[in-house]
DNA sequence: TTCTTTTGACCTCCG
DNA sequence: GCGGAGGTCAAAAGA
């Protein structure tokens, strides 16, 4: 891996810039999904986003304006929270998938670590191509990293997950090929040994950041979608959304689900699409405000088609059991026990106990803007930690309110300081307290704050998840052994220079 | 006029 | 065989 500069990365994804932007963009233009529109919640603070919409194509894009739809000062990539974010960002599998089991998980992390420096500046590329020619659009994405640089293209205002399956009959080893016609290179992504005797179909639900992504017809991955039904289902109060692909006799499907808010909060792609993606044209490029919204697209494509999936990190893949069991005696100031109190007693956080179990929510930020890791909540730091794979440290935080369950925990990026990772478990319990004073962060608008959440994510703002499974990956990644915690209490660090003062403001009271 | 979305009804699967 | 849940159809409405 080459080394790199940590200014390299994620320079594109900054709030302050590129973000804001493309926001300002979009209220040029028109939202059509009606029956979306909520009014706008005005609980914390003033929200935006940016939505995508599903279909394909520049042509077809839709940008939703903030007064007309929940807004949200940031977008998610959801991804278990026990997985090291660092390994995450480093890693090829960044975007992929199930049925891998943990072993192999953990080898996919390690050993497939990618430069998120070239990653940037082959987005910077891009962005550079696309402002010379629309109808030349091209990101140099190729062979296997293809997909693993199309993630690194992850715009700031959007993050997803996706766990695939390749559900194939009768092979024990596959490889799974997307051949973009309009491509000169492909994704050849070896499959695991695991697999479901099921159908052909590819399999990938993408868990993404309602925030930046919440839009008419799902997200903006680059294929034309016709919703064809909606229903409300059993166990979820958000609806869920069924789409074809409008190219002819292409049999992939997705289905999304949105919050009540219309924030999006799961995407399944079934079936491979049997056609090159459209074109994006002129008229299409000219909603194109933003750069950021093709991106999306490749992302997007990138994971839809690349299913290198190999690790799931849904819930059925998690063991909380495993994960609390190691997480004793981990070193955590006299709070750690809460982590078991979130696990057996959920009651404690307000919400019935028949609520789904989910994950712990990571986030990831991309921007070099501190201001983004504000989320309008009061945190007190309670521990810190060396995870594997990033020098960095990683601070621990509680909310401060009374019986509030909410943990998060911040480190940055081993490979661009400027990168931040915030990892989100359950759901806060109260309404965020109002702006303190003049250093308070919490009434600016955040626009996009790039945050990446993986896997059964759970927003700040959204219901209490608590994670039932966690993999032993994610053990060694989050509650690393005892040795690996360096838990300096309420030290601030290499990390925690660059932020304390950010954190002594906003968190800690 | 065309395309998309909405939505109630119907179909299929599965326990 | 029954019923529930998810998925799909298709007519109507909207953009």
């Amino acid at each position: 891996m080459n080394s790199t500069t940590p200014a390299a990365a994620f320079s594109f994804s900054t709030p302050s810039s590129s973000n804001h932007s493309f926001f300002k963009a979009s209220r040029d233009h028109t939202i059509s999904n009606a029956h979306e529109e909520r009014p706008l919640s005005l609980s914390a603070r003033p929200r935006f986003s940016t939505e995508f919409n599903g279909e394909v194509g520049l042509a077809k894009f839709k940008l939703a304006p903030p007064s007309s739809v929940p807004i949200s000062h940031s977008s998610f990539f959801s991804i278990p929270g026990d997985i090291s974010p660092t390994e995450l960002l480093g890693s090829p599998m960044l975007l992929s998938s199930s049925n891998i089991t943990a072993s192999q998980e953990a080898e996919n992390f390690s050993s497939h670590a990618f430069n998120w420096r070239n990653s940037s500046i082959n987005y910077m590329q891009g962005i550079m191509e696309e402002s010379k020619s629309y109808s030349d659009i091209s990101f140099q994405t190729s062979t296997r990293p293809e997909s693993l640089q199309a993630s690194s293209y992850l715009p700031s205002s959007m993050g997803l997950v996706t766990t695939s399956e390749k559900h194939a009959q009768g092979e024990h080893q596959q490889l799974w090929s997307y051949n973009h016609p309009t491509e000169s290179n492909s994704t050849v992504i070896p499959l695991s040994a695991q697999q479901n005797n099921h159908d052909e179909s590819v399999h990938i639900t993408t868990i993404m950041a309602a925030q930046a992504l919440n839009d008419q017809k799902g997200v903006e991955d680059g294929y034309n979608w016709r919703k064809y039904g909606q229903k409300q289902v059993k166990g979820s109060e958000n609806p869920r959304s069924y789409y074809k692909c409008t190219y002819p006799n292409c049999p992939s499907k997705k289905k999304v689900e949105k919050t009540l808010e219309g924030q999006i909060t799961e995407i399944i792609y079934k079936g491979k699409h049997s056609h090159a993606k459209p074109k994006p044209t002129r008229r299409n490029s000219s909603c194109f405000g933003s750069d950021q919204t093709f991106l999306n697209s490749q992302v997007l494509d990138s994971i839809t088609n690349a299913e290198n999936s190999s690790a799931s990190y849904g819930d059925d893949d998690f063991d909380m059991n495993s994960m609390m069991t190691k997480s004793q005696g981990d070193g955590f100031d006299e709070d750690e026990p809460d982590w078991k109190k979130m696990k057996n007693d959920s009651s404690n956080d307000g919400f019935s106990s028949s609520r789904n179990i989910k994950t712990p929510k990571v986030v990831i930020q991309t921007t070099s803007d501190m201001d983004v890791l504000d989320d309008g909540y009061r945190w007190r730091k309670y521990g810190q930690k060396v995870v594997k794979g990033n020098p960095n440290p990683r601070s621990y935080y509680k909310c401060t309110s009374a019986h509030c369950p909410v943990r998060k925990h911040i480190e940055r990026a081993s490979t661009d300081l400027r990168a931040v990772i915030t990892a989100y478990e359950g759901k806060h319990n109260h309404d965020a307290p109002p702006p303190r004073g003049k250093g308070s962060l919490i009434s600016k608008p955040l626009l996009g704050n790039n945050f990446y959440s993986f896997n059964n994510f759970t927003a700040p703002t959204r219901p209490m998840a608590l994670p039932t499974h966690i993999s032993q990956v994610a053990n060694d990644s989050f509650f690393g052994s005892r040795q690996n915690f360096g838990l300096d209490n309420y030290g601030f660090s290499r990390f925690d220079n660059s932020v304390g003062s950010f954190y002594g403001n906003q968190q800690q009271q």
